[in-house]
DNA sequence: ATGTGACCGATTGCATACAACAATAAACAG
DNA sequence: CTGTTTATTGTTGTATGCAATCGGTCACAT
């Protein structure tokens, strides 16, 4: 048998994780404000669990930029980048270029393989998937879901990439970008969402500079409308 | 008095960053290839501590890129990411263009603010000093010196950037950049490293256009040097 | 009143002990 | 002999307890 297992369970993750992506989630939307003092055992009475997966958590957190810890003093989380705001953006640019590009390499070489297998063509088709949701949401007028799918899509391709630095890198800027737009509501929405196709299309057509030019362009979109938006002069 | 403590003293490092530092330094150098498999039992043997800063120490080292975990089945050294070399130079370029342009913009608002307090100032000082250790460097012939200066005075500007985000991204990418180099001499030495003093000039004289010019090409001669010798066709 | 020093509570850092899970090897049916 | 199931071992994940350190507060001298 050739079958892929149908993608293992997704079952409940384990503590560590759960409490992380919780601490996160809170940051991010604004439950747990900047500047605010978050020390272990009141997370832990909070979470149902020791210290310890807690510790962790605010670690891993630690190097997301989320929140600042000094020794024995606790931590603290961290301010919103507004001001890298632009920054952030233009590295952006780059990254997500070199991810592109490298995926639309890669693209050419997985089709030539022949057999549908590993873990490239599972990546491939979840981010199939992932189009077509995004799609029916469009349709629905259920924006709200898109900034989700929008990051799922763009560290899908990292992963296309191969690239386990890039897509690294990719995931910790996007933490960044989606606390940036956690109070925002458009996103440029459908039109931004429609070029996802285009940029996967040239992905598989194994064409890297025209994958590389739609997602600079994609980003360099995206930048220019968060900036029109809230660092209005 | 208003004098600034002399830099209170290093003491000793917690045990965790001891830890942590060594395993990274034992990855890059070659003392632990890729590939193998660490466990958190012997390396608290080998160092003299329980799992638990081990532990906190594997698990920072993962969110670097330089181990991979997966849940209750171990960990083992990543492979050097010499396939992704140029694409982070590419990032590299756009990331510390971004942090020299701040850093200029914020060196004016500093000097006109008048006292020379705060840590701005802080790492201005430990900047013009490590300027100063690599010249003697270079006259002395000790160019094994240069490239752990040199990673040393890029993260200092990140600093003076004030961007948390990019000296974090920073931080990041000179990690896979130093295991590149490991196996490295030259690192265009002499060069290289007089192009620092114009970089820092153009910072102090406040001009960001400038600098952020200065410092693109900078690292684009790196990436250019790095490819020749290595990727050589 | 103000600056300076030593104490005390709060919080993290580390060590030990136990539980949960994965990977490998062995036993067994076909 | 091959494929599958089961036992065993090794490793990580989590809980609890104690030691080290920090931040603030209060007394106290100037």
């Amino acid at each position: 048998m050739l079958n892929l297992p149908p993608d293992p369970s997704p079952a409940e993750p384990a503590p560590k994780q759960r409490v992380q992506d919780e601490i996160r989630h809170d940051i991010i939307f604004g439950s747990l404000q900047p500047g605010t003092r978050v020390t272990e055992a009141v997370l832990a009475a909070k979470y149902g669990v020791s210290r310890i997966p807690v510790r962790e958590a605010l670690r891993a957190l630690e190097a997301e930029g989320f929140v600042e810890s000094k020794p024995y003093a606790g931590s603290t989380v961290s301010e919103i980048p507004v001001d890298d705001a632009d920054d952030l953006f233009s590295v952006r640019e780059a990254l997500e270029a070199a991810t592109a590009r490298r995926a639309a390499r890669r693209a050419a070489a997985q089709f030539s393989a022949g057999a549908p297998n590993g873990v490239w063509w599972r990546v491939r088709r979840q981010l199939a998937d992932l189009l077509d949701d995004g799609d029916q949401a469009v349709a629905a007028g259920n924006l709200e879901l898109l900034p989700e799918l929008n990051i799922r899509f763009h560290l899908g391709i990292a992963e296309l990439s191969g690239s386990a630095s890039l897509t690294a890198l990719l995931r910790q800027i996007s933490g960044k970008i989606e606390w940036l737009y956690a109070t925002d509501v458009d996103n440029r929405g459908k039109q931004s969402w429609s070029e996802h196709r285009l940029i996967m299309a040239a992905i598989d057509a194994g064409n890297p500079a025209e994958a590389e030019r739609l997602m600079a362009g994609h980003v360099h979109q995206s930048r220019v409308g968060y900036l029109d938006r809230f660092a209005a002069p």
